[in-house]
RNA sequence: GGGUCGUUAGCUCAGUUGGUUAGAGUGCUGCCUUGACAUGGCAGAGGUCACUAGUUCGAAUCUAGUACGACCCACCA
C-alpha cells in the first residue's frame, strides 16, 4: 500500500539508476528501438564544466527533456546528445584561484604543460558537476554518448576546421584594435564586452600652435574622458566644416608632457556640435581614433602592456616617471601635470559608456595587437539566407529579426585569446615568421620545408588557443563523430530542436549555423526554440551580488534557513551587502525552503514557459505544484485502495457506463490536447491542461461519481469502473510522464505489483493517441449530473444550510430523459450533494428553495430552515440577471448589421442562447410565484 | 541613436487566427477532519483588460498615438 504523501527524496534517485540499468535513454539501442524507428535529436547546449546548475539550466533542461521523453515514448529513436565545454577563460580562472589559495605556484612558475595538466586533473576531481545535477533533475541524456569539448575527437574537428578556414581565406591574421582584457591578459571578442553607463568626466586640455598664434588662437582645446592616453596622440582632429578651425588645419600643435608635435587634421569625424568641436587621436587606444589615424596616416603609439600599465616605447612616447603605472593612476598624474603646466582648461562630470569585460567585470582597453579572425560576413551569408528560407525556424519567431539583424551588421570575429587552456592554434611560424598552418606539426613542416627549401627548419607554435565558442560552434556535428563519417552523424544530423535562451543567438546559434552549413551543408536544426530567462519572483535578474539566487537543487532537496543564508552572502563582491541580503532572505523564507522535489521544480518551469516572457519564479507556485504530485499520489492510493486493477486486454472503447465513456472522452481530449501543445512549444498550455484534467476533472468529478459503484454498485458495473480507474490513471501516469518523470514513473512500478506486469518502464511506454472516445450523450448526461450536484451545493452554501444536514429533493417538470437520469444517478448524486432523498413529483413542496434546470424545477426541502424573504431575493437576482442577458442579446439580434454581417454560426448561437434564456427566465418567474402563493 | 517586448484579479501569470458573462495558480472570506488526499474538500468575494483615438455588426485581441516599465544592439571624444 502506498504512503500517505509522495517522499521525493526517497524515490528520485533509486528511479534515475534505474532508466539507467534498462538503457533507456540510449539512442539506437538494439533492444528498445523499434526498427524503422524515425530518428529525434537535441544537442544540449553543453554547460561550463566548471559550472553548477542554476536556474536558467533548469529551465532549459527541463524543455529539453519534456521533448525527449515526449518523443521517446511516441516511439522515436532519440538522441538527446550531452556534453561539457572546457569554458576557456572560466576555467583557467577556477584553477589559478585555487592554486593562488593553496599557496601553490602560480600558473607562469608551473609552465604550461603543468599548468594544462593541473587543469586536466581539477576536471577530473571537480569539473562536471553539473551533470549529477542534471541528473537529478531527470535529464534523459544518452550518457554513454557524453563529449567534451577538449575531447581528441572535437579536437580534431576543431584543427580541421581551422586549416580548412584558413585555406578557403575564411581565417586570417589582422594587427586591429581589440577589446583587451587587463585582467586575463587576453582579447575577447565583441560580444564578450558590457557597455555600461557609469559616471565619469570629462577634462578640456589646451595644446598650444607651435608657430604661434593664427585668428587670434594660441591653442586647440581638446576634450577627452581619457587624459592617460594623450601621450599617445598622434594628432588633433576636426570637422572640415567648422569654421573655427578652418585656419587651423595642417599646423602643428605641441603635446604637452610628451613633448612632441602633432598635426591638427580634418575628418569627418569629430562632432562639431560636441565639446569644443576638436579631438584628440589616439589610433592605439580608441576605436573611433583608429579610424581615423588609419585614414589619414596617423601614427599608432601603443601606450599600454598587457595589464594595461604604461610602458616606454621605442621613440620614448612616454616619459620615464610613467613607466609601470597603472592606467589610472596615470591619468591623475596627467591631470596633475597638466594643470601644473597651465594647460588644464576645466572639467565636466557626466555619465559615460564604458566597456567592461564580462567575466573579468574590469574596463576593458583598446589595445592594437595582431590576432586571428573569421570572416564571419561571409560564413554569415549562407546561415542569414537559411533562416529567410524557412530551413531553420525559431520559435517564437520574433527573434529571427534579432538573428537578421545581427547577422547584417556582423564584423570580424577575433577567435585567439592569450590564455592556455583550451585548442592551440594550429599554426607554426618560421625563422621569418611566416606562418604555416597544418593539421599538426608534420603537417606544418612538410609545407616549411618545401617553403624554405631545406630540412632543418625551425618551427615554434602560435602560443594562442582558440575562444571557446569557436569549438562550440561545431557541436551539432563534431560530437555526432566529425570529420570521421560516422553512422551517427549520418543519422541524427540535422539535429531536431535546439532548445537555448536568447542571450546566446550570437554566441552560439548564429555560429552554429554559420559552420553548421558550411561544413556539412545542411542547417544544425530545423527549429530554434528560444526560451526566456528565469527571474526572481519580483522579476529581478537572479545574480549573486543582488542575493536572489534560488538553486534548483535546494528546491530540489531542501535547504535550511541558516544554509541558505550562508550560501547568499558568502563571496560577495561587495561584502557589505552581506547583512542586508542575510535579512532578506529571512524575511522570504523563514523556515527555509521545504524539498519540493525535481518534479514540482519541471512542472513548475514548464506551467510559466510561455513563450516570450521571462519566467518569474515563486516558490509558491513550487509549493503548489508539490501538492499537485500529492494529489495524484493519492489519487492512485485510493486506486490501489478499491482494487482498480488493470486488465489486460482493456478497450476504453467497450465500457457500458455512461461514467465511463465520459471518463474516456476526456482522457481523448486531453492528451490530443497535450501533444499538440507540446508539438507547438506551448509547454505552459500542456502544463495547465494536464493539471485541470488531473485535479479538477479525474479526481473531483470522476473518482468522486464512481465511489456509489465501486461501493454498492453491481459486480458488472464494479469490475468495468475498476478497469476504467486503472486505465484512466495509466493515461495521466502517460501524459504526465514528461513533466514529471520520477512520480510518474514509481507509481507505475507501484501500480503494477497490482495487475498484470508492466511490459517496460513508463518512460518507454506508448504515448496515448485515442480517437472516438468522445461520446456526445455521455458528456451531456455527466455534465447535467455535475451542474445538478453543483447548483445543490452552492445554494446549500447561500443558504447556510449546515454541512452535515442531509435534505430532501424533490424534482418536478422533468422530462423522459431528466427521469431517466435521475434514475441512473439517484445514488451518486445524492452521495455529493448530501441530500436525504430524492423524489419525482408534480408540485414543489412547500418550504422548498426552487432551482431551475433545464426544463426542470428542483425543490430542495428546506423547512425550519428557509427564510423566504432571503429566498425571493434569491430568485429575484436570478432573474434579473437573467433578464439582463436576454436583453444583451436581443439587442444584439436586432441590430440588422450584426445579422448580416455576423458568420452563421455565430447569430445561430446567439439565438439560441436567447431562446434557453428566456425559457430559464419564465422557469424562475414561475418559482418565484410558486414560493409567493404556497407560503 | 536603433531595435524588441511588456502593462489583464491583492500577488505571479494565461488568454493561437477579433465572436458566450475575460481564465489559472497563489493569497483572501465562510463552512467542513465525509473511509484517497488538511500538501485536502465545498462554496464565495475580487478585474473600466495602462490611457486616448480609430477600424469593425462586434476589440483584452487589429491600427495609430500617449504614459510608464523591461531588455538587446550601437564608437560620440
Amino acid at each position: 500500500m502506498l504512503d500517505k504523501t509522495y517522499d521525493p527524496a526517497e524515490i528520485e534517485q533509486r528511479i534515475y539508476e534505474n532508466w539507467t540499468q534498462e538503457n533507456v535513454f540510449a539512442c539506437g539501442h538494439p533492444g528498445r528501438v523499434k526498427a524503422g524507428a524515425k530518428p529525434y535529436c537535441i544537442v544540449i547546449p553543453p554547460p561550463n564544466v566548471t559550472g553548477s546548475l542554476h536556474m536558467g539550466h533548469a529551465l532549459n533542461n527541463t524543455i529539453q527533456d519534456i521533448l525527449t521523453r515526449f518523443e521517446r515514448m511516441r516511439g522515436k529513436d532519440v538522441l538527446w546528445q550531452p556534453g561539457m565545454d572546457h569554458a576557456g577563460i572560466a576555467t583557467q580562472m577556477v584553477v589559478e584561484r585555487q592554486l593562488m589559495e593553496r599557496q601553490e605556484p602560480d600558473r607562469h612558475a608551473l609552465g604550461r604543460e603543468a599548468f594544462i595538466q593541473r587543469i586536466w586533473d581539477w576536471k577530473e576531481d571537480s569539473g562536471g558537476t553539473i551533470v549529477n545535477q542534471l541528473k537529478r533533475l531527470g535529464a534523459s541524456c544518452d550518457w554513454s554518448r557524453e563529449r567534451f569539448t577538449m575531447d581528441e575527437g572535437l579536437s580534431q574537428a576543431v584543427r580541421k576546421v581551422f586549416v580548412e578556414l584558413y585555406r578557403e581565406g575564411l581565417i586570417y591574421k589582422d594587427k586591429r584594435l581589440v577589446n583587451w582584457d587587463p585582467v586575463f591578459h587576453t582579447a575577447i571578442s565583441d560580444l564578450e564586452v558590457e557597455t555600461k553607463e557609469v559616471d565619469g568626466s570629462m577634462w578640456w586640455f589646451a595644446y598650444p600652435l607651435v608657430e604661434g598664434p593664427v585668428d587670434g588662437l594660441e591653442e586647440i582645446v581638446i576634450a577627452t574622458t581619457r587624459p592617460e592616453t594623450m601621450l599617445g596622440d598622434g594628432a588633433v582632429a576636426v570637422h572640415p566644416s567648422d569654421e573655427r578651425y578652418k585656419n587651423l588645419i595642417g599646423k602643428m600643435v605641441r603635446l604637452p608632457i610628451a613633448e612632441r608635435h602633432i598635426p591638427i587634421i580634418a575628418d569627418e569625424y569629430p562632432d562639431p556640435e560636441f565639446g569644443t568641436g576638436a579631438v584628440k587621436i589616439t589610433g592605439a587606444h580608441d576605436f573611433n581614433d583608429f579610424e581615423v589615424a588609419r585614414r589619414n596616416n596617423i601614427p599608432l603609439i601603443k601606450l599600454m602592456d598587457e595589464q594595461a600599465r604604461m610602458i616606454s616605447t621605442p621613440e620614448n612616447h612616454v616619459p620615464k616617471h610613467y613607466h609601470e603605472v597603472d592606467r589610472y593612476e596615470a591619468r591623475k598624474m596627467v591631470l596633475q601635470e597638466i594643470e601644473d603646466l597651465g594647460f588644464y582648461r576645466g572639467k565636466e562630470d557626466k555619465v559615460i559608456a564604458q566597456p567592461f569585460g564580462d567575466r573579468s567585470k574590469v574596463v576593458i582597453e583598446p589595445m592594437l595587437t595582431e590576432q586571428w579572425y573569421v570572416n564571419a560576413e561571409k560564413l554569415a551569408q549562407p546561415a542569414l539566407k537559411a533562416v529567410q528560407d524557412g530551413k531553420t525556424v525559431f520559435v517564437p519567431k520574433n527573434w529571427e529579426k534579432t538573428y537578421y539583424e545581427w547577422m547584417n551588421n556582423i564584423q570580424p570575429w577575433c577567435i585567439s585569446r592569450q590564455l592556455w587552456w583550451g585548442h592551440q592554434i594550429p599554426a607554426w611560424y618560421g625563422p621569418d615568421d611566416k606562418v604555416f598552418v597544418g593539421f599538426d606539426e608534420e603537417d606544418a613542416r612538410a609545407q616549411a620545408v618545401q617553403h624554405y627549401g631545406k630540412d632543418d627548419v625551425v618551427l615554434h607554435r602560435d602560443p594562442d588557443v582558440l575562444d571557446t565558442w569557436f569549438s562550440s560552434a561545431l557541436w551539432p556535428f563534431s560530437t555526432l563523430g566529425w570529420p570521421e563519417q560516422t553512422p551517427e552523424l549520418g543519422r541524427y544530423y540535422k539535429t531536431d530542436v535546439l532548445v537555448t535562451g536568447f542571450d546566446i543567438i550570437f554566441f552560439w546559434i548564429a555560429r552554429m549555423m554559420m559552420m553548421g552549413l558550411h561544413f556539412m551543408k545542411e542547417v544544425p536544426f530545423h527549429t530554434v526554440y528560444i526560451h526566456a530567462l528565469v527571474r526572481d519572483e519580483n522579476g529581478k535578474k537572479m545574480s549573486k551580488s543582488e542575493g536572489n539566487v534560488l538553486d534548483p537543487l535546494d528546491l530540489i532537496q531542501g535547504i535550511d534557513i541558516d544554509t541558505l543564508v550562508e550560501k547568499r552572502t558568502k563571496g560577495l563582491r561587495k561584502p557589505e551587502d552581506a547583512p542586508k541580503i542575510a535579512k532578506a532572505t529571512r524575511k522570504e523564507f523563514p523556515d527555509g525552503i521545504k524539498a519540493f522535489g525535481a518534479d514540482a521544480l519541471r512542472f513548475t518551469l514548464a506551467a510559466m514557459a510561455a513563450q516570450g516572457r521571462d519566467v518569474k519564479l515563486s516558490t509558491s507556485r513550487i509549493e503548489g505544484y508539490r501538492n499537485f504530485a500529492t494529489k495524484i499520489w493519492n489519487a492512485s492510493r485510493f486506486s490501489q485502495m478499491n482494487e482498480c486493477i488493470r486488465v489486460e486486454g482493456f478497450d476504453p472503447a467497450n465500457v457500458q457506463q455512461t461514467i465511463n465513456k465520459w471518463i474516456a472522452g476526456e482522457t481523448e481530449r486531453t492528451a490530443k490536447t497535450v501533444t499538440e501543445n507540446i508539438e507547438a512549444h506551448r509547454y505552459n498550455d500542456a502544463a495547465n491542461a494536464l493539471y485541470h484534467f488531473i485535479w479538477h476533472v479525474f479526481c473531483d468529478w470522476y473518482l468522486e461519481l464512481i465511489k456509489p459503484i465501486l461501493n454498492e454498485g453491481d459486480s458488472k458495473a464494479q469490475s468495468e469502473t475498476r478497469a476504467t480507474t486503472a486505465w484512466a490513471l495509466d493515461q495521466v501516469l502517460k501524459l504526465l510522464h514528461p513533466f514529471m518523470p520520477f512520480l510518474t514513473e514509481e507509481l507505475w512500478m507501484r501500480l503494477a505489483e497490482y495487475g498484470p506486469d508492466r511490459k517496460t518502464l513508463l518512460a518507454l511506454a506508448d504515448w496515448p493517441d485515442y480517437t472516438g472516445l468522445i461520446n456526445k450523450k455521455a458528456d451531456e448526461e455527466i455534465n447535467w449530473v455535475i451542474r445538478l450536484i453543483s447548483e445543490v451545493r452552492s445554494v446549500r452554501s447561500e443558504m447556510n444550510v449546515p454541512a452535515g444536514a442531509k435534505i430532501p429533493l424533490v424534482i418536478t417538470g422533468a422530462n423522459a430523459q431528466t427521469i431517466a437520469r435521475v434514475e441512473c444517478h439517484e445514488d451518486t448524486i445524492k452521495r455529493l450533494a448530501r441530500l436525504e432523498s430524492f423524489l419525482l413529483s408534480n408540485n414543489v413542496p412547500k418550504g422548498a428553495v426552487q432551482i431551475v434546470l433545464d426544463e426542470a424545477t428542483i425543490g430542495l426541502s428546506l423547512v425550519g430552515i428557509i427564510d423566504i424573504e432571503q429566498e425571493s431575493e434569491r430568485l429575484k437576482r436570478e432573474i434579473e440577471k437573467v433578464t439582463s442577458n436576454i436583453e444583451r442579446i436581443s439587442s444584439k439580434l436586432s441590430n440588422d448589421k450584426f445579422v448580416a454581417n455576423a458568420p452563421k454560426d455565430v447569430v445561430n448561437q446567439e439565438k439560441e442562447r436567447k431562446a434557453e434564456a428566456l425559457h430559464k427566465q419564465s422557469k424562475l418567474k414561475g418559482a418565484l410565484e410558486r414560493l409567493q402563493t404556497l407560503n
